[in-house]
DNA sequence: AGTTGGTTTGTTTTT
DNA sequence: CAAACCAACT
């Protein structure tokens, strides 16, 4: 397919003369007259529009997208749901602000949360551009933006232009440093913990001034606030930013030096942000110093996002950003995207009716014209237990592969990471091919932290801690002692601890032995220092690991995972080739933490439902829709009602990642800290429309689940249902979301979820226009009574302690008090 | 310094 | 249950 930008050179530079600073709205490069390099695109695109010919990459829009991409004059919110093109107007909005003339690509400021996002919008920017996206400087995340203003102006927030940007580990480690500094207990108040505390705080945008009474009370005896300041005053000397302060320290810097701000405000003539309900409150600080603009300057600004995909709250974003854009930028225009061109109308429809249970929405449904007869509806089924689910998953995917379906189309998206081993273990027996995405990530492994150590303390002599970490590994025979000696001293003359060391060496302080191993470690890094700008870096990098001694201590490890250790070490010095300079290869992987993943296998993905947001499968399976897993009972506990809506909006990311078909699983029974535990399907099924949802059982060759008479499908004889979503039941739902029959906990009071058992004596599933009624309650009598002696298949012999509906509440004789559903009881 | 045994702790994760 | 972490041995 053609774009509008045929032949068209794409250019990447500002013109040298720019307009100068002063005026909040410079004037837009002329667009028309083909003064300047732009002119050749304006006078392409504006003929154009004097043809009356709408350009080529604006044709294949719907209305609304079209109008989220011409609406350039002002703020605009674009509320797309899943599925609905977001990306494509995000992209297409950038390539018309080109191609109108009305900015030069270093103008636009685009911004993202992953780094997978932004390489993807440039990615596609530039298909549709037809051209490279070098010059768009100012497209990237939050953070990477954040460094590069930083790099810019280090001097105005106290920092040199060269800071390095620690990790979590790093910032763990220090913290801990500090923590003994001041004689506390490290093991009672823990440096993970307080780092994280940080790290919301910073998330919040509070700076140790700031930060509310009780939080800092909260910390080793209310020295919450003193360490949060001694950890940014040892950030200082390190010269040095945790990720928190990439947003901070830019915020802060613009509030102090308004005319710094002024300065971008001049350059940025187009912001655009990304999945704007993923925003935490200092992004959006930093966000609203740039959009906002003086009245009667046009801020044009435009964010994209869905509130319905909200799964980020627990790491501090706040969806209420979104909702309160109108207020922030005034008369701004709402635009929402409904039309969605990934799913069947089954899977929508499925999704639709369980995110409507959500209370405080901006109300967005999600629609689609194709009805298929031959789609299938979302099915779900029920299995004993979560081995069998993994089985009868494998079974299903393997019935697809024989179908023709690639691998790559399929997807298995779980709650919580342990699930993923029962799916791998059968996997690897089936020798079906699977990846696992996410998961411990290249950067962070140990013996390449351990390399970058050594790199960046070559590049960075003043990274103490590189220094710490390195000294010692390999063994030197250097320990605690001597290295806090290094410290003090090093602290006591203010200098990097590998200067101290090269003074130190000098005197008699150290012991011999010591002594020697430290003027190694120096001479070497004098040597690599020297080498940094005549030698190529992978061929540095490669000569560092050597003379370190580094290689050879895996080389000589006998352990299971050296070998692997090794060529982790490999490929990292591969990796390090598409770089110029070791300097730019730290700078990038201190901020994308992630590799690319070979994509030539065909291969199921296994993955989180949080990592698999924005992504899209022909089939996906959500297996483990159980109560306490998902919703998570801990979500449960600590969020209360909005930890449940969060939960919810989950399960909805989860569903509509699926194109053609959805399977969904819960298991009776699943082993959670190691002890087996009767579990309860979630609410969220019940929460499904029928209409939409087929429920089938597993295989009865698989045993469990109707062995020994528990468990006859309850949904055998299920009545037919209107097959579209125009039932009045549907409807109505539609018009009050509000379910009366749930408390303020989000519990649920009056109806029960469906039961499992009872074979054919069961009552009958019944539904009311639609929706599915569950057939116990808790008004209805109980077959069985409180004392009663019971027998279960798993935990043996108990006595009835209470029953509501279909839960019994069970003392077991050895299992101890469990809440089951009846149908796996019986009188004994 | 390296190993062993005992205790703890089990969501989601980007930058 | 099992991995990770830590403390106290050898």
């Amino acid at each position: 397919m053609s774009n509008g930008f045929d032949d068209i050179p794409f250019f990447d530079e500002e013109p040298a003369a720019r307009p100068a600073r002063g005026g909040h709205q410079p004037a837009p490069p002329a667009p028309a007259g083909g003064s300047t390099a732009l002119g050749g695109i304006a006078a392409r695109a504006m003929a154009a529009r004097d043809q009356h010919r709408v350009p080529d990459y604006l044709s294949g829009l719907n209305p609304e997208q079209r109008e989220a991409v011409e609406s350039l004059d002002g703020p605009v919110l674009v509320l797309a749901g899943a599925g609905t093109g977001k990306t494509r107007v995000l992209t297409t909005r950038i390539a018309h602000i080109l191609a109108s003339g009305r900015a030069f690509p270093s103008q636009i400021l685009a911004v993202t949360f992953t780094n997978k996002a932004a390489r993807e919008m440039k990615e596609r920017v530039g298909v549709l551009v037809g051209g490279a996206v070098e010059g768009m400087p100012w497209m990237g995340t939050f953070h990477s933006i954040g460094v590069k203003l930083l790099r810019r102006h280090a001097e105005l927030v106290g920092l040199k232009s060269s800071f390095t940007i620690l990790d979590t580990d790093d910032v763990v480690r220090l913290v801990k440093q500090l923590i003994q500094a001041d004689g506390i207990d490290d093991k009672r108040w823990p440096a993970k913990q307080f780092a994280q505390m940080i790290d919301g705080w910073k998330n919040k945008g509070l700076g140790p001034a700031e930060i509310p009474e009780g939080d800092a009370r909260s910390f080793a005896n209310g020295k919450g606030r003193e360490l949060y300041a001694a950890y940014q005053a040892r950030l200082m000397t390190l010269n040095a930013c945790d990720f928190g302060d990439l947003l901070l320290h830019p915020i802060r810097m613009f509030r102090t030096n308004p005319d710094v701000l002024r300065e971008y405000h001049d350059k940025f003539r187009y912001i655009l942000v990304d999945e704007y309900q993923d925003t935490n409150t200092a992004q959006y600080m930093w966000l609203r110093l740039l959009a906002q603009r003086p009245k009667g300057v046009p801020q044009n600004v435009c964010c994209v996002g869905d509130d319905d995909q909200s799964i980020y709250g627990w790491r501090g974003a706040e969806v209420d950003n979104i909702l309160r854009f109108e207020k922030d930028f005034p008369g701004a225009k709402v635009i929402k995207l409904e039309r969605n061109y990934r799913s069947t109308e089954h899977i929508l429809g499925a999704a639709a009716h369980l995110i409507a249970h959500n209370e405080g929405r901006l109300g967005k449904t999600l629609f689609t014209d194709r009805t298929d007869p031959n789609d299938d509806k979302v099915q779900v089924h029920a299995a004993w237990d979560s081995e069998e689910e993994a089985r009868a998953v494998g079974e299903e995917i393997e019935q697809l592969q024989r179908n023709q379906h690639p691998l790559n189309n399929m997807a298995i998206l779980v709650r919580a990471s342990f699930q993923m081993r029962e799916f791998e273990d059968r996997f690897v027996t089936l020798g079906l091919n699977y990846r696992v995405i996410g998961g411990p990530r290249f950067y962070e492994r140990l013996e390449i932290r351990d390399a970058l150590a050594y790199f960046r303390l070559v590049c960075q002599p003043a990274d103490d801690l590189a220094f710490e970490r390195i000294v010692n590994t390999p063994k030197r025979g250097l320990g605690d002692t001597t290295v806090r000696a290094l410290h003090d001293y090093a602290r006591k003359r203010d200098i990097p601890m590998l200067a101290a060391t090269a003074d130190i060496v000098e005197t008699d302080e150290m012991k011999p032995k010591p002594r020697k191993s430290l003027f190694d470690v120096v001479s070497m890094f004098q040597r690599w220092q020297g080498l940094l700008e005549t030698t190529p870096h992978t061929e540095l990098a490669e000569t560092i690991l050597e003379e370190s001694g580094y290689t050879d201590m895996w080389k000589n490890d006998k352990s299971a995972e050296a070998p692997g250790r090794l060529e982790n070490l490999k490929e990292l010095i591969r990796s390090m080739e598409a770089f110029e300079s070791m300097r730019g290869f730290l700078e990038h992987i201190a901020l994308v933490m992630d590799v690319e993943q070979n994509a030539e296998l065909d291969a199921v993905s296994i993955m989180t439902l949080h990592s698999a947001k924005g992504l899209e499968f022909e089939t996906v399976f959500l297996p483990g829709w159980e109560e306490g897993l998902f919703p998570h009972q801990r979500a449960l506990d600590e969020g209360g009602r909005s930890g449940l809506e969060e939960e919810r909006r989950l399960a909805y990311v989860g569903l509509t990642r699926a194109k053609r078909r959805c399977h969904i699983w819960f298991v009776s029974n699943r082993r959670i800290h190691g002890l087996w535990q009767s579990t309860l399907p979630s609410r969220f099924l019940d929460e499904l429309p029928v209409t939409h949802v087929e429920v089938s059982e597993a295989d009865q060759s698989y045993g469990g689940y109707n062995r020994g008479g528990y468990g006859q499908s309850r949904f055998d004889k299920q009545e037919p249902f209107a097959n579209t979503y125009s039932t009045p039941g549907w409807k109505r739902a539609q018009a009050n979301k509000t379910d009366a029959t749930r408390d303020n906990w989000g519990n649920r009071s009056g109806v029960s979820i469906e039961r499992i058992g009872y074979g054919e004596s069961g009552p009958k599933a019944r539904t009311i226009d639609g929706e599915l009624i569950a057939k116990s309650r808790i008004d209805e009598p109980s077959k069985f009574t409180v004392g009663d002696r019971v027998f279960h298949i798993k935990f043996g012999n108990g006595n009835i302690a209470g029953i509501e509906g279909n839960k019994l509440t069970i003392d077991f004789d050895r299992a101890g008090q469990k809440r089951v559903l009846d149908g796996f009881v019986e009188k004994v």
